[in-house]
DNA sequence: TATTGTTATACTCTATAACTATA
DNA sequence: TATAGTTATAGAGTATAACAATA
């Protein structure tokens, strides 16, 4: 294997043989939160190595449509952050992977409801306790009360 | 101003006319965090309006040379999780703009090491103080102890 | 054999703007 | 005139693999 990258499985990004000084910029909160969410980000797909392969932000969005029964594109686009172009491509995918339906409503025919089907309800089911069951940042860094304050700054942050 | 997106700088995500309920989702860390850096994101740019277009992740680097002169590319890369493919093009254009400086050290001639040059710290010192002063978050949601406090537990998650 | 940096390729994500159909 | 969704295009960011030079 000699370049695998080694999916650097260490635990800290910058320690090993060499070591850095992050100075100020360790203490900013927009690098921090842009480490973090790389390294959840990897720890999820670790997680799910071998598995089917199911993005975060797919599986979220069937999540909330499952939540959510009828919520239209752009308000999913707005609370996700994502513009609603690229919404229309992911949900567009979605639904000729048959998983998603999309209905005009009468009140209001320029937007488009969204729907679960069949096998919709049939994937989330298959992952979804081991998505929502998979615990961030359980592998001893954080004890569980710290890992409920992080939780708790984090939303206080988004004003959730 | 028919199409400008208009840059939604509202401040909770869901909330607007239409609201959406995240579910167990909203709890997890992964989920969380992606919107958050977002949201960071979001207000550096916010903050960055108009004046020279410095990224966050040149900026970045730029401070960490300076405060670790030498650095070399591979270290940097390992410590901001990102690939050495990408360094090299992200470094490439910065010594191409003449703000970094590559040289190779006698001890191992396969590595890069890294430096400042002369426009490269004139550069930082025109957006240090801006970049390392604009506090994400401080706009009433948080406050000064809470993103102390969310900062520790960032720089715990992430073993820093 | 392994590692550092490089190049090339492809894919995802994102940003922007113009377009349509509705409102 | 504005809004919801669409389309097209371009640019970042990222992943992957193969390669040369060096260890």
């Amino acid at each position: 294997m000699p370049e695998a990258e080694a999916r650097a499985r260490s635990p800290a990004p910058g320690r090993g043989e060499d070591s850095i000084d992050f100075g100020p910029v360790g203490q900013t909160l927009g690098f921090l939160l842009r480490l973090a969410q790389l390294e959840a980000f990897r720890e999820f797909f670790d997680a799910f190595e071998g598995r089917e392969a199911i993005r975060p932000g797919e599986a979220t969005v069937l999540l909330l449509i499952e939540i959510n029964p009828g919520i239209r594109q752009g308000v999913l686009a707005k609370a996700l952050m994502i513009k609603r172009a690229h919404m229309t491509k992911m949900v567009r995918a979605m639904e000729e992977a048959g998983l998603v339906e999309r209905t005009v409503p009468e009140d209001d025919r320029r937007s488009i409801e969204l729907h679960l089907t069949g096998p919709g309800r049939a994937q989330l089911d298959r992952f979804r306790d081991h998505f929502l069951g998979h615990e961030v940042g359980a592998e001893s860094r954080l004890t569980p009360r710290e890992r409920a304050e992080l939780r708790r700054l984090l939303r206080k942050f988004l004003a959730l």
